[in-house]
DNA sequence: GTACGTTATATTTTTGTAAGAATAACTAAT
DNA sequence: ATTAGTTATTCTTACAAAAATATAACGTAC
Protein backbone atom coordinates (compact mmCIF):
# COMPACT_ATOMS: atom_id res chain seq x y z
CA UNK A 1 0.00 0.00 0.00
CA UNK A 2 1.43 3.49 -0.72
CA UNK A 3 2.18 6.11 1.44
CA UNK A 4 -0.22 8.50 2.02
CA UNK A 5 1.28 11.99 0.12
CA UNK A 6 -0.72 14.44 2.75
CA UNK A 7 -1.30 14.52 6.36
CA UNK A 8 -4.78 16.40 5.80
CA UNK A 9 -7.69 13.65 5.89
CA UNK A 10 -10.07 12.85 2.41
CA UNK A 11 -13.16 15.01 2.34
CA UNK A 12 -15.11 15.29 -0.33
CA UNK A 13 -16.29 18.81 -2.34
CA UNK A 14 -19.40 19.51 -3.90
CA UNK A 15 -19.85 21.86 -7.44
CA UNK A 16 -23.22 22.58 -8.31
CA UNK A 17 -23.18 24.41 -11.69
CA UNK A 18 -26.32 25.72 -14.18
CA UNK A 19 -26.16 24.20 -17.60
CA UNK A 20 -28.61 24.69 -20.44
CA UNK A 21 -26.37 23.89 -23.55
CA UNK A 22 -23.34 25.11 -22.08
CA UNK A 23 -22.42 26.06 -18.13
CA UNK A 24 -23.79 29.45 -17.28
CA UNK A 25 -23.61 29.46 -13.43
CA UNK A 26 -21.20 28.21 -11.02
CA UNK A 27 -19.51 29.22 -8.10
CA UNK A 28 -17.44 31.50 -9.93
CA UNK A 29 -20.13 33.93 -10.97
CA UNK A 30 -21.87 33.58 -7.59
CA UNK A 31 -18.99 34.80 -5.88
CA UNK A 32 -18.67 37.43 -8.41
CA UNK A 33 -22.08 38.62 -8.57
CA UNK A 34 -21.61 38.82 -4.56
CA UNK A 35 -18.70 41.43 -4.74
CA UNK A 36 -20.15 43.05 -7.48
CA UNK A 37 -23.26 43.58 -5.07
CA UNK A 38 -20.66 44.55 -2.50
CA UNK A 39 -18.90 47.61 -4.68
CA UNK A 40 -21.31 48.15 -6.56
CA UNK A 41 -18.39 48.18 -9.42
CA UNK A 42 -17.48 45.14 -11.67
CA UNK A 43 -13.82 46.79 -11.69
CA UNK A 44 -13.63 46.87 -7.99
CA UNK A 45 -15.21 43.44 -7.81
CA UNK A 46 -12.42 41.95 -9.90
CA UNK A 47 -9.87 43.60 -8.46
CA UNK A 48 -10.95 41.68 -4.76
CA UNK A 49 -11.19 38.05 -6.36
CA UNK A 50 -8.36 38.55 -8.95
CA UNK A 51 -10.22 38.06 -11.55
CA UNK A 52 -9.78 39.76 -15.30
CA UNK A 53 -12.31 42.39 -16.08
CA UNK A 54 -12.60 40.92 -19.47
CA UNK A 55 -13.67 37.22 -17.88
CA UNK A 56 -15.91 38.95 -15.16
CA UNK A 57 -17.80 40.49 -18.30
CA UNK A 58 -17.33 36.92 -20.21
CA UNK A 59 -19.05 35.31 -17.88
CA UNK A 60 -21.83 37.19 -16.99
CA UNK A 61 -23.41 38.06 -20.43
CA UNK A 62 -23.10 33.92 -20.91
CA UNK A 63 -24.58 33.68 -17.40
CA UNK A 64 -27.58 36.62 -18.66
CA UNK A 65 -27.76 34.71 -21.99
CA UNK A 66 -28.39 31.22 -20.86
CA UNK A 67 -30.64 32.16 -17.92
CA UNK A 68 -32.74 34.39 -20.11
CA UNK A 69 -32.85 37.36 -17.72
CA UNK A 70 -30.15 40.36 -17.21
CA UNK A 71 -28.24 39.99 -13.93
CA UNK A 72 -26.76 43.47 -13.65
CA UNK A 73 -27.70 46.76 -14.00
CA UNK A 74 -25.06 49.35 -15.24
CA UNK A 75 -24.12 52.79 -15.88
CA UNK A 76 -21.44 54.43 -17.41
CA UNK A 77 -19.83 57.88 -16.96
CA UNK A 78 -21.23 60.51 -14.41
CA UNK A 79 -19.25 61.79 -11.17
CA UNK A 80 -18.34 58.48 -10.61
CA UNK A 81 -16.98 56.88 -13.80
CA UNK A 82 -20.53 54.38 -13.16
CA UNK A 83 -21.14 51.39 -11.37
CA UNK A 84 -23.26 48.33 -11.92
CA UNK A 85 -25.65 46.72 -9.25
CA UNK A 86 -27.62 43.71 -9.22
CA UNK A 87 -30.97 43.14 -10.64
CA UNK A 88 -33.74 42.00 -8.38
CA UNK A 89 -33.29 38.44 -10.42
CA UNK A 90 -29.95 38.66 -9.59
CA UNK A 91 -30.36 38.49 -5.61
CA UNK A 92 -32.59 36.12 -5.54
CA UNK A 93 -30.82 33.54 -7.98
CA UNK A 94 -27.43 34.12 -6.00
CA UNK A 95 -29.58 33.90 -2.76
CA UNK A 96 -31.22 30.70 -3.66
CA UNK A 97 -28.03 29.22 -5.40
CA UNK A 98 -26.10 29.61 -1.71
CA UNK A 99 -29.06 28.08 0.53
CA UNK A 100 -29.06 25.64 -2.02
CA UNK A 101 -25.47 24.89 -1.93
CA UNK A 102 -25.53 24.86 2.23
CA UNK A 103 -28.21 21.98 2.03
CA UNK A 104 -26.57 20.14 -0.65
CA UNK A 105 -23.02 20.16 0.99
CA UNK A 106 -24.77 19.43 4.79
CA UNK A 107 -26.40 16.38 2.77
CA UNK A 108 -23.30 15.43 1.40
CA UNK A 109 -21.23 15.10 4.51
CA UNK A 110 -23.64 12.47 5.68
CA UNK A 111 -23.06 10.95 2.87
CA UNK A 112 -19.78 11.27 2.35
CA UNK A 113 -19.32 9.26 5.95
CA UNK A 114 -21.89 6.67 5.10
CA UNK A 115 -20.53 5.66 2.01
CA UNK A 116 -16.49 6.68 2.83
CA UNK A 117 -15.93 5.99 6.46
CA UNK A 118 -14.37 2.43 5.76
CA UNK A 119 -11.07 4.32 4.23
CA UNK A 120 -9.75 5.48 7.21
CA UNK A 121 -10.09 2.12 9.28
CA UNK A 122 -6.49 0.63 8.13
CA UNK A 123 -8.27 -2.38 6.97
CA UNK A 124 -9.08 -3.87 4.07
CA UNK A 125 -6.16 -2.16 2.16
CA UNK A 126 -4.45 -3.49 -0.46
CA UNK B 1 -34.49 40.95 -20.60
CA UNK B 2 -31.75 39.28 -23.17
CA UNK B 3 -33.04 36.63 -25.21
CA UNK B 4 -32.40 32.63 -24.12
CA UNK B 5 -29.53 31.44 -26.04
CA UNK B 6 -30.64 28.18 -26.27
CA UNK B 7 -33.77 25.86 -25.88
CA UNK B 8 -32.64 23.27 -23.55
CA UNK B 9 -33.98 24.17 -20.14
CA UNK B 10 -31.78 24.85 -17.36
CA UNK B 11 -31.18 22.25 -15.15
CA UNK B 12 -28.27 20.79 -12.81
CA UNK B 13 -24.73 19.66 -12.42
CA UNK B 14 -23.77 18.30 -9.42
CA UNK B 15 -19.74 17.14 -9.06
CA UNK B 16 -18.78 14.96 -6.54
CA UNK B 17 -14.79 14.96 -5.93
CA UNK B 18 -12.59 14.15 -3.23
CA UNK B 19 -9.71 16.12 -1.93
CA UNK B 20 -7.16 15.54 0.48
CA UNK B 21 -4.35 18.43 0.35
CA UNK B 22 -5.25 18.27 -3.31
CA UNK B 23 -7.90 16.62 -5.64
CA UNK B 24 -7.56 12.94 -5.68
CA UNK B 25 -10.45 11.66 -6.64
CA UNK B 26 -13.44 12.68 -9.11
CA UNK B 27 -15.91 11.42 -12.16
CA UNK B 28 -12.61 11.63 -14.56
CA UNK B 29 -10.88 8.23 -12.15
CA UNK B 30 -13.96 6.83 -11.56
CA UNK B 31 -15.06 6.17 -15.09
CA UNK B 32 -11.16 5.45 -16.09
CA UNK B 33 -11.27 3.02 -13.39
CA UNK B 34 -14.21 1.31 -14.79
CA UNK B 35 -13.21 0.95 -18.61
CA UNK B 36 -9.90 -0.57 -16.98
CA UNK B 37 -12.53 -3.18 -15.16
CA UNK B 38 -14.25 -4.02 -18.55
CA UNK B 39 -10.97 -4.15 -20.19
CA UNK B 40 -8.35 -5.66 -17.75
CA UNK B 41 -6.00 -3.31 -19.37
CA UNK B 42 -5.04 0.68 -18.86
CA UNK B 43 -4.40 1.19 -22.50
CA UNK B 44 -7.49 -0.20 -24.02
CA UNK B 45 -9.45 2.00 -20.78
CA UNK B 46 -8.17 5.04 -22.22
CA UNK B 47 -8.89 4.53 -26.02
CA UNK B 48 -12.33 3.99 -25.26
CA UNK B 49 -12.86 7.01 -23.46
CA UNK B 50 -10.09 9.53 -25.45
CA UNK B 51 -7.51 9.93 -22.39
CA UNK B 52 -4.18 9.48 -23.20
CA UNK B 53 -2.18 7.02 -21.25
CA UNK B 54 0.14 9.15 -19.54
CA UNK B 55 -2.84 11.44 -17.72
CA UNK B 56 -4.37 7.86 -16.87
CA UNK B 57 -1.16 6.70 -15.60
CA UNK B 58 -1.19 10.12 -13.62
CA UNK B 59 -4.52 11.07 -12.25
CA UNK B 60 -4.46 6.90 -11.12
CA UNK B 61 -0.78 7.15 -9.36
CA UNK B 62 -2.08 10.92 -7.69
CA UNK B 63 -5.27 9.08 -6.47
CA UNK B 64 -3.22 5.82 -4.75
CA UNK B 65 -0.80 8.68 -3.21
CA UNK B 66 -3.33 10.77 -1.42
CA UNK B 67 -6.24 7.95 -0.76
CA UNK B 68 -3.16 5.60 0.89
CA UNK B 69 -4.00 2.71 -0.72
CA UNK B 70 -3.28 0.84 -4.14
CA UNK B 71 -6.33 1.06 -7.43
CA UNK B 72 -4.83 -1.00 -9.56
CA UNK B 73 -2.93 -4.40 -9.55
CA UNK B 74 -1.27 -4.44 -12.67
CA UNK B 75 1.08 -7.16 -14.80
CA UNK B 76 3.49 -6.50 -17.77
CA UNK B 77 4.77 -8.77 -20.19
CA UNK B 78 3.34 -11.86 -20.83
CA UNK B 79 1.64 -13.90 -24.13
CA UNK B 80 -0.85 -10.71 -23.77
CA UNK B 81 1.40 -8.20 -23.11
CA UNK B 82 0.67 -7.91 -19.66
CA UNK B 83 -2.86 -5.82 -18.07
CA UNK B 84 -4.54 -4.42 -15.27
CA UNK B 85 -7.29 -5.25 -12.71
CA UNK B 86 -8.90 -3.30 -9.84
CA UNK B 87 -7.69 -4.02 -6.42
CA UNK B 88 -10.61 -5.23 -3.96
CA UNK B 89 -10.43 -1.44 -2.28
CA UNK B 90 -10.57 0.31 -5.97
CA UNK B 91 -13.91 -1.75 -5.97
CA UNK B 92 -15.34 -1.20 -3.41
CA UNK B 93 -14.40 3.05 -3.78
CA UNK B 94 -15.79 2.61 -7.20
CA UNK B 95 -19.43 1.27 -6.15
CA UNK B 96 -19.50 3.67 -3.06
CA UNK B 97 -18.83 6.17 -5.11
CA UNK B 98 -21.70 6.17 -7.49
CA UNK B 99 -23.99 4.82 -4.90
CA UNK B 100 -23.35 8.56 -3.43
CA UNK B 101 -23.11 10.51 -6.77
CA UNK B 102 -26.11 8.57 -7.44
CA UNK B 103 -28.35 9.65 -3.73
CA UNK B 104 -26.32 13.44 -3.97
CA UNK B 105 -27.93 13.76 -7.73
CA UNK B 106 -31.18 12.57 -6.99
CA UNK B 107 -31.68 15.23 -3.41
CA UNK B 108 -30.09 17.76 -5.83
CA UNK B 109 -32.93 17.49 -8.33
CA UNK B 110 -35.40 17.84 -5.91
CA UNK B 111 -33.52 21.20 -4.10
CA UNK B 112 -33.37 22.78 -7.31
CA UNK B 113 -37.15 22.63 -8.12
CA UNK B 114 -37.71 23.81 -4.67
CA UNK B 115 -35.36 27.10 -5.14
CA UNK B 116 -34.91 27.43 -8.61
CA UNK B 117 -38.68 26.57 -10.12
CA UNK B 118 -39.37 30.66 -10.22
CA UNK B 119 -37.00 30.77 -13.07
CA UNK B 120 -39.18 29.42 -15.70
CA UNK B 121 -42.00 31.38 -14.79
CA UNK B 122 -42.01 34.60 -17.15
CA UNK B 123 -42.20 36.63 -13.70
CA UNK B 124 -40.10 39.08 -12.33
CA UNK B 125 -37.77 38.94 -14.56
CA UNK B 126 -35.96 42.34 -15.56
C1' DG C 1 16.95 -14.40 -28.86
C1' DT C 2 13.23 -12.11 -31.23
C1' DA C 3 8.65 -10.40 -31.34
C1' DC C 4 4.51 -8.78 -29.13
C1' DG C 5 1.60 -5.94 -26.36
C1' DT C 6 1.39 -4.22 -22.31
C1' DT C 7 2.87 -1.25 -18.03
C1' DA C 8 5.92 2.48 -16.41
C1' DT C 9 7.97 6.98 -16.79
C1' DA C 10 9.89 11.24 -18.49
C1' DT C 11 10.02 14.66 -21.98
C1' DT C 12 8.19 17.45 -25.61
C1' DT C 13 4.42 19.51 -28.12
C1' DT C 14 -0.19 21.16 -28.55
C1' DT C 15 -4.16 23.45 -27.12
C1' DG C 16 -7.63 25.77 -24.53
C1' DT C 17 -8.39 29.16 -21.11
C1' DA C 18 -7.46 33.17 -18.62
C1' DA C 19 -5.08 37.37 -18.29
C1' DG C 20 -3.68 41.54 -20.26
C1' DA C 21 -3.76 45.32 -23.34
C1' DA C 22 -6.02 48.42 -26.21
C1' DT C 23 -9.86 51.25 -27.39
C1' DA C 24 -14.28 53.30 -27.40
C1' DA C 25 -18.23 55.20 -25.07
C1' DC C 26 -20.56 57.35 -21.43
C1' DT C 27 -21.80 61.33 -18.20
C1' DA C 28 -21.36 64.43 -14.32
C1' DA C 29 -18.45 68.03 -12.61
C1' DT C 30 -15.05 71.57 -13.22
C1' DA D 1 -13.39 71.29 -23.57
C1' DT D 2 -11.10 68.49 -20.31
C1' DT D 3 -10.86 65.24 -16.64
C1' DA D 4 -12.09 61.19 -14.15
C1' DG D 5 -13.50 56.57 -13.47
C1' DT D 6 -16.33 53.48 -14.90
C1' DT D 7 -18.71 50.05 -18.38
C1' DA D 8 -18.35 47.71 -22.93
C1' DT D 9 -15.81 45.12 -26.38
C1' DT D 10 -12.26 43.08 -29.05
C1' DC D 11 -7.79 41.35 -29.80
C1' DT D 12 -3.32 39.60 -28.44
C1' DT D 13 -0.34 37.30 -25.30
C1' DA D 14 0.96 34.11 -21.66
C1' DC D 15 0.43 30.05 -19.11
C1' DA D 16 -1.11 25.76 -17.42
C1' DA D 17 -3.13 21.52 -18.43
C1' DA D 18 -3.63 17.84 -21.55
C1' DA D 19 -2.03 15.22 -25.31
C1' DA D 20 1.43 13.24 -27.85
C1' DT D 21 5.76 11.18 -28.20
C1' DA D 22 9.67 8.53 -26.86
C1' DT D 23 11.85 4.97 -24.42
C1' DA D 24 12.63 1.38 -21.17
C1' DA D 25 11.18 -2.81 -18.91
C1' DC D 26 8.68 -6.93 -18.56
C1' DG D 27 7.57 -11.89 -19.48
C1' DT D 28 5.48 -15.51 -22.35
C1' DA D 29 5.56 -17.96 -26.68
C1' DC D 30 7.63 -19.21 -30.81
Amino acid sequence: MPDSKSNVKLHPKLTLQFFTNEKCFGPGVAILLEKIKENNSIRKACAQIGMSYSKAWTIIKRAEANLGFKLLESKTGGVDGGGATLTKSAQRLLSEFRMCEKELNDFCDVKFSEHFSWIDDNANKE
